[in-house]
Parts: structure tokens; sequence; C-alpha cells
DNA sequence: GCCTGTTTGAAACGGATGTTTGCATCCAGA
DNA sequence: TCTGGATGCAAACATCCGTTTCAAACAGGC
């Protein structure tokens, strides 16, 4: 039983390395200390390994601290907040373990029937929360479509430095890594609690 | 010479498609009516074709609007960063014609030798530009990190209605498209001139 | 120890892919 | 008309990949 959860164990590495296409089932056993053929007698085929490999990914990344919820403390919503996009934006940077993130990002690049199971089953409970967090500091001055980008534009301040940072290391410095995950979540954290702000743009002054 | 240009665009589109592993040699020249051999003819081999097609893609991304720049109205800076980011958002979701969406997307979760000289050649223009907007609308107020932070957070609000897409279809609605390039444009641009707003954040009420 | 079902291993198979080769074709310029 | 370089084409080549085969090694119940 040894040798299965070896290979879920390389596979996951490699594919999140070299994506499904790039990663071969040689490198995966070469890694895992097992024959080629044990791929396809433990799984059925590589297809498979990928869809098992997937899962136990996504089963294994809420291991590390809780998210925070407008429940926690339902009086300091831009607290929780500040506190969900730290946690979010740390929880991107920092993929010791399990390399999640790596392989959330190739399914978005290109999508298989994996993705419909993970956006109802992870990622849409994180999403409602976040609606939940920024509807509570906007104190319900904001309509459906208003709050939908809010949540949108907030992830996506995250995500880019996780997502294009292959092409924020090539252009030119200042650089940001995992290191600055506090210094990145306060600047989020501030514009997003200013913009929900029902202040007018032009009375800013 | 039609023949370059013909394999060029088929590639194009290939590669948008599978990517640069999963698209083939055969399935580019098959699209382009010319013969195996004629990518490694005209172009050294794949990797050279590929690196091609992605300077030539990002090249021709909206071709016809030339991107706003704070030269064009150095007195009226918000206007313009109004400007860029109407631009880019439009850019990223109008994928009419050459599929740069798709590619960067790839190049950025699978990146290759190509993405260096992407970086210099194509994005570090574009990037530097919306620092000299976002400099020009806080007035001297930001200092090197916090300017960069506020470039890559913008940015990041734009790309994420792209290359997260396919993860927004499958959540719960309101969903945006294309159509809404505008209203998406107007909240990242309210969102960013806020943030260039040098007032602390305890004093907005 | 023997039998039975499970797991491992080396080798090979069949197919796909990037690349090369050798020759045919075209087409200005002498 | 002849020529030489540029281009196009069919076929072959070399390599890599996922998968299969089949026999050996192993584990546990009798």
């Amino acid at each position: 039983m040894s040798t299965k959860t070896d290979i879920l164990e390389a596979a996951m590495h490699v594919f999140a390395e070299r994506g499904f296409r790039g990663g071969t089932v040689r490198e995966i056993c070469e890694r895992a200390g097992a024959n080629v053929a044990a791929v396809n007698y433990h799984f059925h085929d590589k297809s498979s390994l990928y869809a098992e490999v997937l899962q136990h990914a996504y089963r294994n990344a809420g291991a590390g601290e809780a998210m925070p919820t407008l429940a926690d403390a339902p009086d300091q919503p831009e607290k929780q907040l500040a506190a969900w996009i730290h946690w979010y934006v740390r929880r991107l940077l920092h993929s010791d373990g399990t390399p999640v993130g790596r392989l959330m990002a190739r399914e978005l690049a290109d999508p298989t029937e994996a993705l419909d199971h993970l956006a109802r089953g992870a990622v849409q409970p994180v999403f409602s929360e976040l609606g939940r967090l920024v509807a509570a500091v906007a104190g319900g001055g904001l309509d459906d479509r208003r709050l939908k980008l809010q949540c949108i534009t907030i992830v996506g301040q995250c995500l880019v430095f996780h997502s294009g940072r292959a092409m924020l290391q090539r252009l030119e410095p200042p650089h940001f890594t995992s290191d600055d995950a506090e210094e990145i979540a306060r600047h989020i954290t501030a514009g997003a609690i200013r913009a929900c702000d029902p202040t007018p743009l032009e009375s800013r002054r």
C-alpha cells in the first residue's frame, strides 16, 4: 500500500510542476521509486491518477489555518475582512506543503471536468464568505452587482501575486515575495475598505 | 511569404487552444495548408515559432486602439488613468481575433523561455505607463513600493476577469461578460483613484 | 511446504511528435 | 534558355510516451 501513496505524492508534485500533459508517468514513478507499470496497476491510467491527485490535494489543502468569518466577530466586520484578506494572501503565497495553488492555476488555464466539482465544493464557500464580509463592511450600501464586482476584484488583487508571479519577477523592481504577504494584504485591505465607503468620488477632497 | 504568415496565424490559434506542449506541428501545418517541414524551414523549430507567435499576438492585440498615456493629457491624470484601465480591460475581454489572453494565461501557468522576451519587450512598457499614470494621480504621494503595489493590484483586478473566467462562470451569479467591460473598468478606476488619495483611512467618515 | 491471489519488474509494443533528408518545383536574372 | 537559390513536399528518422505483457517475487491461509 506504500507504493500507491508514494505515487500519489510524487504525481502531485510532478503535475504541479509540469502540468498534466507535461508530467510523464516515468518521471512520477522514478520519483516514487516505483516501476512504470505501477501507475496503470494501482490507478487505471494517467487521467484517473490526475483526478485522484486533484481530490487528494484539495482535501489536504485546508489543513492549515481556518478561514476567518464574519460570524467570528459580527460587530467588527472591517477587522474580519482584513483578517480574511491576510489569510487568503498568506494561503496563496506560502505554498508550503501541497502545491494546490499551482494545480489550481493550471486548471484555470486549461479547464477539465474536474473544475466543476472544485468550484462548487471548495471555491464557492470561500467566495460566499468574502461576500458576507464585504456586505457587512459596506453596511448594505451595495447592490448585488457592485458587491460581486468588489469581491472579484479583491480576489483578483490577491491572485495576481501568485498567478502572475512568473511575469512580475521579470519586470523592473521593486519585487514582492512571500515575505511581503502582510504588506500586500494591508494594501489590498485598505483599498477594499475605502471602496465600500459610500461617499461619492468627487467629495473626497 | 504567404506560407510563413499562414503558419504564424494557425499556430496562434492552435497554441491558444491546446498550449505549447499540446499543440502539434502537424495540426498547425494542416490548419495552415502547409507541409510539416515548413515549420522547421521558416522558423528554426517549434520553440522559436512559439516565441514569434507570442510577440506577434501581443503586438497585434487590440490593434488600432493605442494605449492611452499620460503624455496625451498631462494635466488630466485621472482621466488618463481611467482611459488606460478601460483600454486594458477591453483589450483583455474583447479578444476578437487574436487570442492573446489565453496565450498569456498559459504562459504564466507554464512559463517557457519565451516569457523573458515577452516581459522585457511587450509587458514592461505597458506596466511602466501605468506607473507614470498612478504616480501622477497620486501627485508624488507614493513611494516606490506603494506605487508598484498599486500598479500590480490594478492589473490584477483587470486580469482576474479573464484568467479566472472559467472559475467565475461556475460560481453563483451575477456573472460578468465582455459586455460589462465598461462597468468593470469604472469600478476598478474608482477604487484606484481612491487608493491614491493620501487621506488616512481613519478620517474618511 | 504448498497453493492462491496480489504486487512488482524488465522489456516490449504501438503510436505520436519534432526534426531531418533528399528531391521536385518554381522563378527571377544572366 | 540556362542557372542557382529559395521554397515545397513526401517519406523517413529518432525519440519519447502511455500502456501492455508476462513472468518473478511476495504474502497469507491451509
